[in-house]
DNA sequence: CTTGGAATGAGAACGTGTTCTCATTGCGGG
DNA sequence: CCCGCAATGAGAACACGTTCTCATTCCAAG
């Protein structure tokens, strides 16, 4: 169901992923997607967090490079950025699940939080992170999620992701 | 029909919003309301707009105190936060409008995004802002976003919205 | 093998955002 | 005053997320 969720995704975005739509490419009923899958919100965050946790685990195979913290949080931010905008229509269907998640689905934001919180962690250094590792962590990922929603949104060009968290990188980081 | 809007959305947040209760409660036909504003979200948006633009009215009359640039804007942040977590569920409504606009509402979502902005730069010093000023704006109104996503999806409670403002704020201005 | 209960399939039904139709109203120019 | 036309009212109609119903299938326990 969620390969089917993100094929539809990618072919039309969030308005394409029509319910009945995932349950015929699946090959299962209607209810069954429910029986699973709460709420079509539910189903795109199951699959945001499916690509996040890929991401992470691209990252340990092949770890940032870069001399100092902000270089290797800058070439993580950008190297998930342009992931995300090479498949603007799936990106922008999860990104608007998570822009419009109710409080049944905030288990699920809160996992897709942590697990970008934990990538920008890992890039800054070895170990465990500190307080302030982990506030500026989560004040990327903050702006990570609304440069998102702007790139998304039509508001900004996809090019501002990358500038707007590496700007925010280095002022973070010093 | 703002008036409206914001009389329901207070009421029982985004999904009380229902077009024809706006309608009937406007005093006016579900087709004028459509006249007016192309969506649901438009008209959050436009809701939202006017609220932001009071906040700015009235931070021009009573200016944010504190000693150095950091405490200032902390303090307007602090003020709407709290001006916000008051209106749990009108407030809710505008968010969710935010997190999930489409394309054809990008002006919309630009027109608040650019006002939070400016709020924040004013509260910094008198006069033009610096390009670096701009950055810092920029970066807190998205962490302001998504600290309010967060809040009205469930994940973090109304006090964290306060407090990653503040740290995000002393971080970024020193 | 039989049975009972859970999972699934198939599809009807409902609610709400959005669009469409058409009659009515209000109004500025002849 | 009358015409033309844009705005509005009233409500039907449509699309899709969600729920519900009921028959069928599957499987573990006995």
């Amino acid at each position: 169901m969620i390969d089917a969720t993100l094929e539809l995704a990618a072919r039309g975005g969030f308005d394409a992923v029509q319910m009945r739509d995932v349950a015929a490419e699946a090959g299962v009923a209607l209810g069954t997607v429910y029986r699973y899958f709460e709420s079509k919100e539910r189903l795109l965050l199951e699959a945001n967090l499916e690509q996040v946790e890929a991401l992470r685990l691209r990252l340990s195979e092949r770890p940032p490079t870069g001399e100092s913290a902000a270089d290797r949080v800058v070439d993580v931010l950008r190297r998930a950025t342009r992931t995300q905008t090479r498949r603007p229509e799936a990106t922008a269907a999860m990104v608007r699940a998570l822009g419009s998640a109710r409080r049944e689905e905030s288990d699920a934001v809160a996992r897709v939080s942590e697990a970008m919180t934990a990538i920008i962690t890992g890039a800054m250094h070895e170990g465990d992170p500190s307080d302030r590792d982990r506030s500026v962590a989560r004040v990327l990922s903050q702006v990570w999620l609304s440069s998102l929603i702007g790139w998304v949104g039509g508001v900004d060009g996809p090019e501002v992701v990358g500038d707007d968290l590496e700007r925010a990188a280095r002022m973070l980081i010093s």
